[in-house]
DNA sequence: CCTGTTCTTTGATATATGTCAAACGAGCCC
DNA sequence: GGGCTCGTTTGACATATATCAAAGAACAGG
């Protein structure tokens, strides 16, 4: 793209293609997007690539946050796993998606465990690396000072959303919140991040009732659904039902 | 305390003691703890002071973040109201609980309504002071990516306590975390930060509910209470409750 | 193409929690 | 002190949601 062009014309003789890739894939996350290219060159040099198989964990609840991970290509998601056995899906990650920021600028351990729901490829930006950026060059700072009153506010929209009572409402809310992010679509349908059951335990519900309570909203014609994509017939009605 | 005390040393001449004592406030309030003494003057002359009556409305959902609101006095609650009048507690706040810096760093609108609970009184640091500060002296930017990295990873375990299914398990849990904060603490009992209609709100169960797991817990001897204090007999056992 | 595995749907039943209603207690003003 | 309002507790009942169980779909591998 652009960025590589960029890239190549300024720093051909040092910059290996490896490095090249992250620089890219890091100004698509939305953590670094939109940072200068210098920047972008410091941090890639302190990042290592990874990749994790189905079901691989990346990292425990209560272990040290190393670093800020960067989803390149797969999905994640991040969840608590409860002691019966049991977890809750707390987010849904998909490529761009940047996280373990929190837990590693408060130098806190990790609260939820991010495990990957099929092969996945991810970015880790050392702690280190990211202290010294930070230090030096404010420009980074406020950039994720950006960033973390934007996943507060998302944080905080999850909230509102969780404590709506009735599973419709928590429903018809999560529809809208997605059909408003370009990268969840594909022409004008909800294509769904992961597996109708993590979505349900994402919702604070289970399976079962979540598939009861979307044969609802077909039936009444509201949605229409076809394997794990949804289309919004009656984007009005859902909004009824949000609030 | 010793910050008045430095500061009259410092710069007698040109403070007022209205600023002295927003200073101090400030220096207290989570957001601005540990901020060098310069800085805390510069924000200083950006923020004025507003007393707000019981019921009183700070600031509505969907409207602008004009700043930073630091907690000097009273008790407030951040809370989203449905259509229905019904309403949710989101957070409680006491003296030295800044809230707003969220949206106002994203520059979007309120997601959550401030209202007071009793009469109180707030600082507001203005928007722009706090932009010019952050532009012209990096410290505040670290300070402000700490304070917000703190908050996600709160909310984060709010949520985590949110997503308990069942009352008990909440009620254990917020009993818990409100054992580790020092200023709700009276002589080792949980003094309540709010009526506990307010509380039930924020744990997301009716005030009924609430009352019920409240007198359950007592019979089974974890706790005892006495109007709006609670004594925590038996840690380990609502630790059990709250896995 | 079949056969296991995983995911989803559907059904019957249990239960946690909400709703409605009333009694109780505490603080406050006249 | 009486008569308020407001917050809390308790009770009887309704219902949303979970749980248990099994049957279909989708999907991968031989």
């Amino acid at each position: 793209m652009g960025w590589l062009t960029h890239l190549y014309n300024k720093e051909k003789a040092t910059m290996t293609t490896r490095q090249a890739a992250h620089i890219e894939i890091l100004a698509n996350a939305t953590t670094f997007k939109n940072l200068p290219m210098a920047t972008l060159g410091r941090l890639a040099a302190g990042t290592t690539a990874a990749t994790f198989r189905r079901g691989g964990l990346v990292f425990g609840r209560g272990t040290a946050a190393t670093g800020i991970h960067v989803v390149a290509e797969g999905q994640l998601k991040l969840c608590i796993e409860t002691l019966h056995g049991d977890e809750h899906v707390v987010e849904l990650l998909t490529a761009g998606d940047c996280f373990g920021e929190a837990a590693m600028l408060t130098n806190r351990l990790h609260l939820l465990s991010a495990v990957a729901l099929c092969d996945s490829t991810l970015l880790h930006v050392a702690r280190a690396t990211v202290i010294n950026e930070l230090e030096l060059h404010p420009q980074l700072a406020r950039r994720i000072i950006g960033n973390l009153s934007d996943r507060l506010y998302r944080r905080t929209s999850d909230m509102e959303n969780i404590l709506l009572r009735r599973a419709p409402g928590r429903v018809a809310r999560y529809l809208l919140d997605e059909l408003e992010r370009p990268n969840r679509l594909v022409d004008g349908k909800i294509r769904l991040p992961a597996r109708k059951g993590l979505i349900a335990s994402r919702l604070n519900m289970t399976q079962e009732h979540f598939s009861r309570t979307l044969r609802s909203l077909r039936s009444s014609g509201e949605i229409e659904v076809t394997g794990g994509t949804i289309n919004v017939v009656n984007e009005a009605g859902l909004r009824m039902l949000a609030a």
